[in-house]
DNA sequence: AATTATCCATACACTGGTGTATTGTTTGTC
DNA sequence: GACAAACAATACACCAGTGTATGGATAATT
């Protein structure tokens, strides 16, 4: 009554779990990533969410640019290492494009948080030269799975890329367009559509 | 030589245009917008850019949140406004459509700073909700512009819809993807010309 | 020429963020 | 249970940014 002590002092979600990793803080990161882009990623904010002080984070990490240069190692990593759940598991190639374009579109969609993450890593990229280097080798890494897929709608390797290419970018420009707006799970829903008739060259009916 | 005093004060680039506008504030925030996104806003660093302090800031806006609605604004002007020479003069559709394409594309591509800025509104839209407002308007009004020239390519509404929104998604993830890396000047004037075919319903001959 | 409005400089208070050094407090481990 | 290592609290110095109040300089108007 008289004097608050510090009493308990670990007074986490988790009471079991005292200790703080670093991938705890980096979970946190991502939330603040996601909610405000990487200049909302400040330590202050980070150690009062996890309801501790900055003195476990300068222990954990150098300092901030080393949680950021770790925060987007690890998310270059998880998108690499994912790329082996997009080739679906065998079928006509119909079935295949339309079950990638669901991970890619609507899948994606209702994952908001990982998306806001991306979408972030990708701004941050264009003023981050190490950011823009890992951005690269992921659309890299997916464009050119994707082609794996698109070999057997043409033969010339050229027009496999560029498809490729094209229906990637297309991916990427409704996730930042349609994504968060009202309605939008229909339009996805069409436009994933369209896409795939596109991609299979399925003329129009208009 | 002993001390310095204010002896000239007005010594900013053009000694005739003495007196700053807020145009000229707008300007200078543009510049910050490009390089950094909003949160690169800052009105320290503008003063310094411009070659004054902050006194002449809080003259011309009430406080740094007045700077960024009238900035969104005049940005909201502008795309609405220049939507009018999105209207090719005339012509066969296949014409039109690879006009409109070109603007969209190779000349966004070139015009890099204008480029930056709308990405970064973006950016901030996903945070900001009045920005996210304006954003959605210009997406909305450059749809409906480019519905005008699908038209004549479909009979069916809801196709003509999709097929403007999966045009601008694909335009939106073309800048978002490719701007700023090596060689995106010969990949976007390909991706331009497949989204061309596309949209005249061309089948592949690969 | 005097006055007013316009525009900018200066100085100040305040907030919020980083980073460092030091000192606790736990948690294995022998 | 003593010791060391891992983890976190505290206190400090420091800097960058906002906003305000006030005064000074310039331009416009009469």
């Amino acid at each position: 009554m008289t004097d608050a002590k510090p009493q308990k002092r670990r007074s986490r979600k988790t009471p079991e779990k005292a200790q703080l990793t670093r991938d705890d803080w980096l979970d946190a990161a991502a939330g603040e990533v996601a909610a405000g882009g990487f200049s909302n990623l400040r330590v202050l904010t980070l150690a009062k969410k996890l309801g501790v002080t900055r003195g476990s984070f300068y222990w954990h990490f150098k300092d901030h640019e080393d949680l950021v240069v770790r925060f987007l190692n690890r998310w270059r990593d998880r998108r690499l290492h994912e790329l082996q759940y997009w080739k679906p598991k065998g079928g006509d190639v119909e079935t295949e494009l339309r079950q990638i374009l669901e991970l890619l579109l609507t899948d994606a969609s209702r994952n908001i948080r990982r998306l806001q993450v991306e979408l972030a890593v990708r701004d941050f990229a264009r003023r981050n030269d190490y950011a823009a280097d890992l951005v690269t080798q992921v659309d890299e890494a997916r464009i050119n799975q994707n082609c794996e897929l698109y070999e057997r709608l043409s033969s010339d390797p050229q027009r496999i890329r560029d498809l490729s290419l094209l229906m990637y970018v297309a991916t990427i420009g409704s996730q930042v367009v349609l994504t968060g707006k009202k309605g939008d799970a229909e339009t996805i829903r069409r436009v994933e559509d369209l896409m795939a008739r596109v991609a299979l060259g399925q003329r129009d009916d208009g």
